[in-house]
DNA sequence: GTCTATGCATCGTTCGGCGATGTGTCCACC
DNA sequence: GGTGGACACATCGCCGAACGATGCATAGAC
């Protein structure tokens, strides 16, 4: 049952990122862009915020590395962030259903 | 070319409906129920500044009627919310896809 | 007389998005 | 040696949406 929105979607779209293998931040951002087709273009200010609140809750975890004298900040999805991440897929589908109901 | 989030589904399913056609805020959230098999639930806090938004943006216009005694305030699709809608849902629809493209 | 459905409105909290801004590295080019 | 742009992360602060709570009013059922 909604009411008016799914749960987040952009945790769910950095979660449908990290599914295909850790990576960090920026590399998100461009994951996001090319597998989008350039459609989604999402903020710096948006994307580290919600790293930072699905770390906290434990759907990923993230290491620090260092490449070629760069701090980089890696994520990957944990076991729970992977089941989380088929269920909440799964939520959005029957949003999109319900959506389309209404407005189709 | 989107951040997130495509500009307010809540605009979009107050106008789904009112595209069959004029109707008052609380036979908008039945509809919405009974349409979306029960799906969506909008708090009633949600849906009238909704409406009050989308009026004063000249989406939609209301009349003030009194049925057996009963006040309501009925609104319609204006030319211009027909086309909006027109337009945002093929936005939505472009939105969907693009989703699809990153958790499918 | 109370409860439920119908009907509308608004206040206040909460939370997410994101623009702006700051910090730092590496590399190319002039 | 300076500048500019890609890479990389973090945080602050504003804005606006969602919505629970609340208040008000009528009609009809029990």
């Amino acid at each position: 049952m909604w009411s008016a929105q799914p749960t987040n979607n952009v945790d769910l779209l950095l979660m449908g990122v990290l599914r295909r293998g850790p990576a960090h931040g920026y590399a998100i951002i461009t994951a996001l862009r090319e597998r989008s087709d350039g459609e989604f273009e999402l903020a710096e200010g948006t994307i580290y915020p919600a790293l930072h609140r699905l770390e906290r809750s434990g759907l990923i975890e993230s290491a620090l590395e260092s490449v070629q004298g760069r701090r980089r900040r890696t994520y990957a999805l944990t076991a729970r962030g992977r089941k989380e991440f088929a269920s909440r897929r799964r939520a959005w589908q029957g949003y999109v259903a319900s959506m389309q109901a209404v407005i189709a």
